[in-house]
DNA sequence: TTTAAAATCATCCGAAAGTATGAACGCCAA
DNA sequence: TTGGCGTTCATACTTTCGGATGATTTTAAA
């Protein structure tokens, strides 16, 4: 396993909320402790909670600050035995056209059949923010459907 | 939304960990507590060094628990097809999937990322016809969209 | 450090797609 | 001649798509 190779990525919504949460949970501590007695037998107890409580919050925090999943994409050439020149094709296409990385994410998606619900959900972003990326992938890829743009980047071999 | 809870994987070795680090840290704070006295003054910073470090070791136990990520990078990949086979028409799968000769010529249409008005307008019948047909090539080739059969049909070879 | 491009998200609104249900008609084989 | 199948059509309803617009945040480059 890659140990810690996961990339961190920093928002400072994140470190936020996440320091909110903190204060809130000592401040409520600090009240349960105003009002019940804490004395060793239930420090146990206190600290236990404690650490349960933050090794969440460690958790979501972790989950929050841990890049979703990167997409790799596999750009399978069909070259056929007599044409030999067309290997270089889909990457001037690409470039050509014009189509970023995300952008090719969700075309890839919308390739297979999947709803931009479903690709918000495989990429981690929100539905908006595929709604964003296919229209600009029909204005680049001239088309007005994703049914046509599916046609269109098998055509042009841009995908998989 | 679910976004990381497909994520997460059972590793009874980590769970292990995280339990004798807990185990270990607690003793270690009781053994701190025998030695410096712990006042009304001195909890407020002992809970915050708690909760830091059981923050990290949950921030090491998501670590540990989520997948590893995926490199990003276009890789170009040939693959070699003889195309005299890949412009077969699989008329056995057609047949498997009861595919009646009208839901074809939808379907191919559907392919080539038409509407369903154009299709309709393209083969002369209505709006509801090709809605009826499409319905039930969603039923034969068991998806939910028209990309999806897009990309069944293709994959299957039992259009153009 | 500044700038530009890329990526993210939101809302509103109309268009298209898809579901469910019912029905009519012709063809053909049992 | 009847029942199944394919084809056609309709209405009503829900869901998904897509366009337009504006905004903030990241990232990368200059």
């Amino acid at each position: 396993m890659t140990k810690f190779g996961a990339q961190l990525r920093a928002s400072y919504k994140e470190y936020l909320v996440y320091g909110i949460s903190m204060a809130m949970v000592l401040l409520l501590l600090k009240m349960l402790m105003a009002h019940f007695i804490v004395y060793n037998y239930r420090l146990d107890f206190f600290i236990g909670s404690i650490a349960i409580v933050f090794t969440v919050l460690g958790i979501w925090l972790a989950q929050k600050l841990v890049k979703p999943k990167v997409e790799t994409r596999i750009i399978e050439k069909e070259v056929y035995i007599d044409s030999s020149e067309a290997t270089e094709i889909n990457v001037k296409e690409i470039e050509r056209l014009g189509l970023s990385k995300r952008e090719l994410d969700v075309l890839g998606l919308m390739v297979e059949g999947w709803s931009n619900e479903e690709i918000a959900e495989k990429l981690f972003i929100s539905l908006s923010t595929v709604k964003t990326h296919s229209s600009n992938i029909f204005l680049k890829l001239d088309v007005k459907r994703r049914t046509q743009a599916a046609e269109k980047a098998k055509r042009l071999n841009i995908i998989k």
